[in-house]
DNA sequence: GGTTAGCACTCTTCATTTGAGAGTGCCAAC
DNA sequence: GTTGGCACTCTCAAATGAAGAGTGCTAACC
């Protein structure tokens, strides 16, 4: 927790300090900041609290004798106890709002799309990187089983898991069997596993099939033995989304070559923000980390403002990731009010794991 | 067709620069030229023949006095008449053999995630962005649907589509309909078109499923009403993979912002790469799209070396996308190489909809 | 005629200089 | 506690100049 002891005057000043480095990225200075917002001191009274500020941690200078500019902590204190947020405009909210909602499309998109269209918007209203993370599933209830024959000795196992969600599968045998039997081994499962937690189906499925009185035994092998994966908690833990890289490599912050490409590797890597966005989910509501907060050293020059979003038993995150010098004041609004809508959107939608887009979307149809 | 009247020494000579280019990125002196290859001939000898090769087109300089570049024309002429592809090291064959062979994994992985690995590994090679479109449904011939039930109004439609290629899609109804008329309705479907190519299944659904004598008629009502998404031409036609980002970015090329923006807004967009890739899908061979040559705006400096892989009865392009500075007639092996084994192993793999990660890949499995 | 040496000229690059501008710290005075 | 004044520092941009690389051209050479 950083020092509360903070003069009036000094939280003004830092306030002001980071207010116009968000906008300029250049140092600012005493006579400067003076000028731009008409402060009744003069430029010597600033610098002295500027002189504090910067043993207190809070500000830095890139060079004896130029301005300042904010310190991670300064904007950690300037987030946690000076900004107010910003109210959205009624147009910004409907940027969000009109891509979320679905009415009069005329159908529901899947997980994946409107994660896809949201990070789209958030990226391009905040002209910068918008991320998001694909729900997970949170303690899954298995609902039941079906088995597809597909021709040639392939199978597709369906899954559907608790409200909605389904997990497709292709198994391959050895052998042909008749949907007969592959109906009745399904059935079999069903009524044996029906209503479990995954959880519970991963530790014990052998022992709850043992003695199979009916179904085809190779099948039920081979069930058996894709139970890791069939049964496993989360559907899409591996997928995120995002949108903006022009937006941020345009930006003055990543002019240099070797923060671009440490940016661009971990966005592609995929793992970096996997782990970022992941603990995030834990979280309540919306976190903010700046700078060096970050663990992951490949974005320790970059903050992300993210908020968990929930859908159905699962949930996700959705953020936004800039520079440290980002206008932290509006993107908690967005973000905040992003994640709301879509949280609201997507607990009216099924989550399947078809990743194209509007094509094989789920569509509402009046059946008259 | 370029002018083929140069003499031997001018082709040398271009040859010679255009390697040096390739490896410098600086403009390539007369004086350099000699000292770099031990030539046997005077740095004014070499002038004047640059001399010939600039009024041909085929070389220029960024100012007077300083080098010569090869033009876009340059290069075409390097890659049509002057090059030999470089025979791949075994180290470099094994790299992709690796990645792409599935023998001793345990399992088949499906497509979009081999093209994903296959892409990573290609980028990484080349040290260059490796790009990918997935394989689409030729003449598709429609085997069967599946109607599951999902638990709610909600109906999964699993379509078996020439040999192998599955579809998903889940369609919504305003009331409850048992399992067995699912299963009736899917089956009077199933006795219909069979066998039918998709495309007239989309133009005459209406008329071959009139009269229908069994099943449930909304359902029947409610695939009607979707036949154009469920019968389209292409499974994922919006599917492109992409690997090296940092690769590309990082070389001087990419060093001027408004490039790097541009390429990476055509990365995010996809239409851009969708066009390009789509319409190498319908060459025969290997493609070397060099700088202006393309169609795209937003990449008229980088050049692509593509060629289209085969998946059943699908098809799709993987390719290297860079600066036009590359070195062709490396990534001309390399290229065709992936595709070749590519299309090798897609030949005996399955094509879902599904994207995650081996998770929900293929299990190949003993029933032993 | 092709090839080459020589030479004047051009242009970039880099280091240096210079002046202007912005900013600081500190001190003394208010 | 606040402020004006002042010496000092540092960046930035423009200007300068020398070095280096390269060119084109001409005249001579084989």
């Amino acid at each position: 927790m950083p020092n509360k002891n903070l003069t009036e005057r000094e939280k003004g000043i830092l306030s002001l300090v980071v207010k116009a480095y968000i906008d300029d990225a250049a140092p600012v200075g005493s006579r400067a900041l003076v000028r731009r917002f008409d402060l009744e001191l003069s430029p010597a009274t600033i610098r002295n609290t500027m002189n504090d500020l910067e043993d207190a941690g809070l500000l830095e200078q890139p060079h004896t004798s130029a301005g300042r500019i904010p310190t991670d902590l300064g904007y950690r204190v300037y987030v946690d106890e000076l900004m107010s947020p910003v109210e959205l405009s009624p147009g910004e909210q409907a940027a969000i709002r009109d891509v979320l909602v679905d009415e009069g499309r005329g159908y529901i998109r899947d997980a994946a799309t409107i994660l896809d269209q949201t990070v789209r918007a958030l990226g391009d209203l905040t002209h910068l990187l918008a991320v998001s993370l694909e729900p997970r599933l949170g303690k899954g209830i298995f609902e039941k089983i079906e088995l597809v024959e597909m021709g040639g000795p392939k199978i597709l196992a369906v899954l559907t898991i608790a409200k909605g969600f389904i997990r497709t599968l292709v198994l391959e045998l050895d052998a042909l069997v008749d949907s007969e039997s592959l109906h009745e081994t399904a059935q079999l499962i069903n009524e044996r596993l029906s209503g479990l937690p995954m959880r519970a189906i991963r530790e014990s499925v052998r022992e709850r099939m043992r003695d199979a009185t009916a179904g085809d035994p190779k099948v039920l092998k081979l069930i058996l033995s894709n139970s890791e994966d069939l049964f496993a908690p989360s559907a899409e833990e591996g997928s995120i989304h995002y949108w903006g890289t022009p937006h941020i490599l345009a930006l003055p912050e990543f002019a240099d070559t070797e923060r671009m490409v440490s940016l661009m590797g971990a966005l592609e890597e995929k793992d970096v923000f996997l782990r970022i966005l992941g603990q995030k989910r834990g979280e309540k509501g919306l976190t903010i980390t700046i700078g060096e907060e970050n663990q992951e050293g490949e974005i320790q020059f970059c903050s992300i403002v993210a908020s968990p979003y929930t859908a159905r038993e699962g949930s996700g995150t959705i953020g936004v990731l800039g520079p440290t010098r980002m206008e932290y004041s509006k993107l908690v609004s967005i973000v905040d009010y992003t994640a709301r809508i879509m949280s609201e959107v997507l607990a009216r939608v099924v989550h399947t794991p078809d990743q194209s887009k509007a094509r094989t979307g789920i569509k509402k149809v009046r059946s008259e």
